[in-house]
DNA sequence: CGGCGTTTTGAGAGAGCTCAACATCGGTGG
DNA sequence: CCACCGATGTTGAGCTCTCTCAAAACGCCG
């Protein structure tokens, strides 16, 4: 999702920021609370999920280091989903009502953030379109393709692999067999920090 | 989606806005390209893809009709992706500068498109739930909660049963049996045009 | 009445999920 | 230094569920 670029917060923000730490498990905020700030992330990851009707936890995001969460809670009276640090975690909360101030005074800012939305929107569309694919393995390779790097061929994996089969919506056992599977095909090769695409047929 | 509300397309957009059709596999443009307008399905689907390393076709996103295309893109010099029209299409086309122009002038057009993009995000992030749920069952039960009317117990039925199909991701045949399997159970009642939530048990 | 698309129902097969066992890797404390 | 422990990573076996292929009833429109 990106949220890197943080031009849209001008310093006079940064400076009311109020910085907060958080233990393993313990939540930032639960969907319909009253929405008072969104947050960035300064240490630490923090997962944005929803509990659906069958009691499961869906993990719609991990807000890794330097990125922010609750963007689009900005114009919404309340938090959409919860958001819980995984493990202990420090984060840097910047007041609505400033953010907003801002927007109307400085143009140039309330452009940034703009941009910042459209991007996610992008980014989520692809998501929908990779959950659209029932098979385990060529939603591995959707995944693959989507996030090579810019060699087109190199993936970096972040977090665990676990967390990567819960990005994808899979178990982990299949995401395990997926992988075992192209790696044995030759269609990737695998390190312990990077995937790598070979493709080395042609059909 | 719901990408219906266009308040931020002020009048004078609208009006300089072109309509064109596209036949089947016909382009709207591709990756790099230089970005001269965003688009809105009238009619008909478009693809949004990329092409990955080994040359096979990633797909992106289908936007359907009603939907708007490219708006990331409005920010970026060039198309991240292509667009084809996968059958024969309808689009309108808003000239970047214009709709860029007129957010510079009208802060409240402008304002009022980053808070349909934050709609777009959460929208997006309720499908992307959605289709995290595996049962067919479950996952139309998560859908008539969330299409519920006001009353939190009709659910309107607009299109077909195929398109709802389409819409949760499922084969028709999963779709008819799932809401069969409700209805036998006595968890709703169908009409021709609404499903009611009779939501009997509590578990 | 005769197509054409939607709605239904049936049977079989494939694929991912569940349950289970085990390996591996850090980290912790004796 | 080593035993222990928890979490991640890995593989196996069976089961359930959806998909696929098929066929038929239904509704709409020319």
């Amino acid at each position: 999702m990106s949220s890197n670029d943080k031009t849209w917060l001008s310093p006079a923000v940064r400076a009311a920021a109020v910085t907060r730490s958080l233990k393993a498990g313990e939540a930032l905020f639960y969907r319909g609370d009253k929405v008072a700030s969104l947050f960035e992330v300064i240490e630490g990851h923090v997962r944005l999920s929803r509990i659906d009707s069958a009691g499961h936890e869906v993990l719609l995001y991990v807000a890794g280091t330097g990125e922010t969460l609750a963007e689009a809670s900005l114009f919404s009276p309340t938090y959409h989903c919860d958001a819980v640090a995984s493990a202990a975690a420090t984060v840097r909360a910047y007041r609505k009502s400033a953010v907003l101030a801002v927007f109307d005074k400085d143009p140039a800012a309330a452009r940034s953030f703009t941009a910042m939305l459209a991007r996610q929107v992008m980014s989520l569309r692809t998501r929908v379109e990779q959950r659209n694919i029932r098979s385990a393995r060529d939603r591995l390779r959707h995944w693959l393709s989507v996030n090579a790097g810019a060699d087109g061929r190199t993936v970096p994996l972040t977090g665990t692999l676990k967390d990567v089969a819960a990005e994808l919506g899979l178990t982990h056992e299949a995401l395990y067999r997926a992988l075992a599977a192209l790696a044995r095909s030759g269609e990737i090769r695998r390190t312990r920090e990077t995937i790598v695409l070979l493709h080395r047929k042609r059909k």
